[in-house]
DNA sequence: TCAATATTGGAATGAATATTCCAAATAAAA
DNA sequence: TTTTATTTGGAATATTCATTCCAATATTGA
């Protein structure tokens, strides 16, 4: 019967995902993404239906991937203070090391869409709090293994260590050494002392 | 003799920054840009240019005003504490307050144009610099007067404060009570204890 | 008032944009 | 092999893009 398709749809998102995490919506045409996956403008349409909708499916994969990749860099370690610092000494290693100076896909669309979105306000909004609630749950199990004093306000750490992963994947585009921004991810985990 | 220019060049250049600032370079079109600024197209075009040399006028416009203001409410404090206090609240009211969410111009162009161009990448790196070297003046302050401890280093700290004061630029397009937010300063802050 | 000159509005240009369309190519079942 | 359904390549469309151009307008010194 019918032709089989001749693409791998994941595939296919994957590298988009790859090229508007880079360039982002506006600087990335649908030639861009012609060119750079490989496969036909119709196929590209029939798949994917349009260009805002591709970009709302490559950022929902990026949150698929990179958020279980937190949970899992995170749950390496059993004392949440290593487990805090391993992911951001993770995340300033990946961000050094990334040829491509992409960042984070959510910290770049955060920039470039929200002032003129209120879909992308919540759609983000939405993904800061899941963040934030990741982070409260290894500051709470900080609390109770004895490793950050039980005076210290949780939500305010979890929010501040929030902001200051934006910072890092921000900051970390024209960074090139990460001896020097282990020490930024140090003095920033001090807080908890 | 000739006609004198129809309006005033600084100005017109303050609102081409403004627009440059909540869209960024390319979600701006020549278009927008002439509805906006008021002027006609020739005008612009006779006075600055072209698109990429508007944008980068205009950046540098951010540049002189902004660096200038934040040296001048850094300046307002004897102590170097409060001044830092009063400088990162005080940006985090601007922030929370601004109903274009437009962030920073400089941390925005950031994520946007670091990327795919090496001349951002410097240019950048140039204000980071700056930045971070206002912000180590006045941590040698505070330990001169006895408010930090001089086993602090103060390049990591002054790094971190960079760091940090990107994080605050773009997750605060996404808040909405600058009380949560003060919080997420003081605790920031706290590094200095 | 008038000449001289720069600014201005808006049309014109050509390239790039997102999206649609269709004939030709293709692959699997009959 | 033929039929059938679907993908595919690439042309076609209409809009928007940055930029240029020029005739009409406006201003100021003479």
């Amino acid at each position: 019967m019918p032709r089989v398709k001749q693409f791998d749809e994941e595939e296919v998102l994957r590298k988009a995902m790859e090229l508007f995490w880079k360039q982002g919506y506006h600087a990335t045409s649908i030639q861009n993404l012609v060119d750079y996956l490989g496969i036909n403008r119709a196929s590209l349409y029939d798949a994917f239906e349009g260009k805002d909708i591709l970009f709302e499916k490559a950022f929902q994969r990026y949150i698929k991937d990179y958020s279980a990749q937190a949970v899992a860099k995170l749950s390496r370690h059993q004392s949440a203070r290593k487990a805090l610092e391993a992911f951001f000494l993770s995340e300033a290693k990946e961000a050094v090391e990334d040829e491509g100076q992409k960042g984070c896909f959510v910290v770049n669309t955060t920039t470039e869409l929200v002032p003129n979105s209120k879909a992308w306000v919540q759609r983000i909004t939405y993904q800061r709090k899941a963040m934030e609630h990741l982070f409260l749950q290894y500051l709470q199990r900080g609390v109770e293994q004895g490793e950050i004093s039980p005076e210290k306000d949780l939500h305010a750490l979890s929010a501040y260590l929030f902001t200051f992963y934006n910072g890092l994947k921000v900051a970390s585009k024209t960074h090139t050494s990460f001896r020097e921004f282990s020490r930024v991810v140090h003095t920033a985990l001090s807080v908890l002392d």
